[in-house]
DNA sequence: TAATTCCTGAGTGATTTACTGGGTATTATA
DNA sequence: TATAATACCCAGTAAATCACTCAGGAATTA
């Protein structure tokens, strides 16, 4: 689990997928624009999104990108996953004694929090982020991953 | 909010201190070769931690590294902006209008996301770690904050 | 005084970041 | 059918960061 501005870069690029899913795909170049990213570098992990299937690219005219599954169904642990390349874990991988025998059970307590740092990532997703403040309101009685992130909705208006 | 190796370096570094918090101050030396970092490598590190005062050094035979804290003040996200500088949130920072007005919203909703981050591992300090599986059923009364992390209590023995 | 440790800084190769610029493949539309 | 808009692909590159070596100092204890 590493997390740099490459992460940011490709998770923002999902929440606008994300937030104009119905008005048909958005182009790179849009997002360039908008992120002020530039358009290679967004080729370069929009190619990373779609081996990872959580995006689908339209050629032609009109074309852009959509959203590979459900914005519910696509959490910003998968994301920054497919883009940062997750971290290796330490030299003594998952070995029970690592140099020196029982010392250095530091490893194993930083995999610990780095499962649950993933955890807590996964239990967030893109449709969290596109519901409106009205929406709040009936969302409650959802389910609990969800209602933990629920101030953190905003009203969205996306010039055409 | 960056998550990099460095920052993992930086948390196990200080698991290690809290671990060995009674036995004296703990030496680099030891460190380095626990963890296979370089030395220098590991002296840069505690600059930083030291300037923020999660550490202070003890000069002299016997000497080494002692928290600058008790180890239940001191969380992994303290640790990891000590080290890691943090991410530059974006060109429009905070201004209401990038670029095209209304839309990009999507910086706000990162920042709202990162914020989210920051909270969860600030939650988390490093007295949630040296805690052994005896002392795991007392601590169930305490606050909800450790009693969420409680699983990943794992019994420590260092050889001296 | 000598050994041990922290502390500081300069320099370096490797990797990652983010970009430039060249192309090809596909498709809507004029 | 021609053209333009888009995804897709790949090679190269400047800058930043990572992690290290080396080379000393400064404080403390034995």
């Amino acid at each position: 689990m590493k997390l740099s501005t490459k992460g940011r870069y490709a998770v923002t690029a999902m929440m606008d997928l994300a937030i104009n899913d119905r008005n048909g795909p958005v182009t790179l170049a849009e997002i360039s624009s908008c992120q002020g990213i530039s358009l290679s570098y967004l080729e370069q992990l929009f190619a990373k999104l779609r081996k990872a299937r959580l995006v689908e690219g339209v050629r032609g005219p009109g074309g852009g990108y959509r959203l590979g599954k459900p914005s519910n169904s696509i959490s910003v642990a998968e994301i920054i996953l497919a883009v940062d390349e997750t971290i290796d874990s330490t030299q003594c991988q998952g070995a029970e004694d690592c140099q020196s025998g029982d010392r250095c059970m530091t490893h194993k307590l930083w995999e610990d929090l780095s499962v649950r740092l993933y955890e807590f990532l996964n239990g967030i997703t893109l449709s969290d982020f596109i519901k409106r403040p009205e929406v709040k309101r009936i969302s409650v009685q959802q389910n609990s991953t969800s209602n933990r992130i629920n101030k953190m909705f905003q009203p969205v208006a996306r010039a055409s």
